[in-house]
DNA sequence: CAAATTTCTCAAAGCGCTTTGGATAGCGAT
DNA sequence: ATCGCTATCCAAAGCGCTTTGAGAAATTTG
């Protein structure tokens, strides 16, 4: 069933039928009552293609997923992310396209989203300090909204992102406040922005109260598991090991509690541990304590968001540009507790 | 750039350029070169929307993620399956387009993508024991692949599968071979056809070798972290506790060691483990010697095989159904080991 | 050299929708 | 009766592409 053979079946021109179905005014009332009952009974839906040909919208919005052929990983944040987003299209008429594209062809993908007419906007994720991809899109005039941000570009643009500064910087006090100095770090890689920002957090606040920072006690690499195990593990073999440490991710934070296990030694007495938490439906940090004491941020919500602002970029237009910064909240559980006095 | 324009510039017709550019045999090798010379020069890409609407065709394959409003959760294997899907997509030129929506919606979802021809098929995620959208898809005629399969439906349809039968009962016959004969199972919820599966292998392969099946080791639910940990706590704190458990996917088994450990007890010494692992790339089990004895099939290259079939079968057409039922391996690690005698 | 093919190119229709620019009818006002 | 509105409706153009059905030019054949 097409809007022809509707039309036609109503007796009505295809021009009266589509101004009827999309709320134009000049329409009879009887007529439009008429027509949104037959399209009912007849499960009319408009095709999308046409429709967008027509009016030169798509509405669909993209969003670009790199795999390196290196480390082909899929971000475990990123379903939970393209679920809130995902919730904010679908209950606004949108859809969404994902791209899954070598890293080596990501510039071309954009680039084709944009020249075929795909999307109607896309939404940038896991930005890099130095970011090629919010210059190319601000050049290409493509509507677009950042999940974090780029800390050495200059020019404005829309983001949502967590603050991962005072999030950091919060942990750390928290840990001083125990008494702790000592305090390691085990962040995602540091050419993506908010580990960048964690980690200077973590050294202004020691900075701040007069603590040093010691580089043997930092450690980046992809989130895994493995990562936070192997330099928890590394860690405690060392002379002098820190009382605390900060991971930048759940999964992480459940290797390093594994080195821990390992050793024998009892989190939140031994040593303490902080986690930065994305608030994962399948990853719960403890129903009523928390397992670990985290600086928690829903990534779905902070999806939700990003696609609001985007949706609404679209829509009302603007030039200017829109940011919204998310504060994490601290949230404390048993992984923590008073710096151990040495012997 | 459009084709009424390059064709201008080109002082030839828009039949003669798009055939050239489609590779039709009748057009000149001359004007072809210059042709594809001339598109390549301007960045010329044919507008999706509007090249869809003349061949009938989208391509496009929708995915859809229903979200429940009691228990919001992505599926953690889902972001490596759609890895998977999404690389087999962007090779052959077609999009992924996802819609979220509530579950209470998901039936007029599938109809609605298939009205609005927003997509030329689906992939069908964690069919239940007798999922309704397979006669569902099979009447609307959208052609779809089926990750997994759902027992109680007799019409054939496509699906790729991981033997979850002969992954669980190789896996409970290894335990057996060690001694073990009380052996648990924290599965996914038994309403998902994948786990329906399990524990009946677990069952068949027990009654095989005169063992029985204790109800009171059967756990079933979300696999997160807490249902692994309070599962495995509860039963550790049992008169007669198993002396080995199945889980269902790494996550749950990560809970389930942390209730070893904070029990004091030695995983693969006082209790044995085996997992199913959907070698998650965030997540993956040990590099040299993996963490858990696991039965390993990798769900990203599931994803890579259904959406090679679904292109198959859009392209192709042929109505004989095809199925692809894919080997796990059992991979032996540190968390299993004999049964410990009981004193 | 004319006729029959083959090769190459094009104009125009069509995909299913929106939107522009009228047309028509009804109605009170002149 | 005429005019000016307003309220309704419609025919047709257009979005950017593919494809059908022909025509012109080049080539082969008798």
């Amino acid at each position: 069933m097409n809007l022809k053979q509707l039309s036609e079946l109503l007796g009505l021109s295809q021009t009266t039928v589509s101004r009827a179905l999309n709320g134009y005014p000049e329409v009879n009332q009887k007529t439009r009552e008429r027509v949104l009952e037959a399209a009912r009974r007849h499960d009319y839906r408009p095709n999308t293609r046409a429709k967008g040909l027509a009016t030169g919208r798509s509405m669909a919005i993209g969003h670009i997923i790199p795999v390196s052929t290196k480390h082909e990983m899929v971000n475990p944040v990123f379903g939970d992310f393209i679920a809130g987003t995902g919730e904010t299209y679908s209950r606004n008429g949108y859809d969404m396209v994902l791209s899954v594209v070598p890293d080596s062809d990501e510039e071309k993908a954009y680039r084709d989203l944009h020249r075929k007419g795909t999307v109607d906007g896309v939404i940038v994720h896991g930005p890099h300090m130095d970011d090629f991809r919010i210059p190319l899109l601000l050049d290409l005039g493509l509507p677009f909204v950042v999940h974090g941000r780029a800390s050495n570009i200059e020019r404005p643009y829309n983001w949502v992102d967590v603050n991962n500064f005072s999030a950091f910087r919060r942990a750390t006090n928290f840990l001083m406040d125990l008494g702790h100095t000592r305090i390691a770090l085990i962040n995602g890689l540091e050419s993506m922005d908010f580990a960048y920002r964690r980690r200077r957090a973590l050294e202004a606040a020691l900075l701040d109260r007069g603590a040093k920072l010691d580089t043997s006690l930092m450690f980046q690499g992809e989130m895994t598991e493995a990562l936070g195990h192997d330099a928890m593990r590394d860690m405690l073999a060392m002379p002098n090991p820190p009382t605390a440490v900060l991971t930048s991710s759940m999964i992480t934070a459940i290797g390093a509690r594994r080195a821990v296990d390992e050793a024998g030694l009892k989190l939140g007495k031994d040593i303490s541990l902080i986690t930065h938490d994305d608030d994962l439906g399948y990853l719960n940090n403890g129903i009523d304590e928390p397992l670990f004491t985290a600086t928690r941020s829903s990534v779905r919500a902070a999806g939700r968001r990003a696609a609001e602002m985007l949706l609404n970029i679209i829509e009302k237009g603007g030039d200017t540009k829109k940011t919204e910064l998310l504060e994490a909240d601290l949230i404390v559980g048993k992984s923590t507790g008073p710096a151990p006095q040495r012997g």
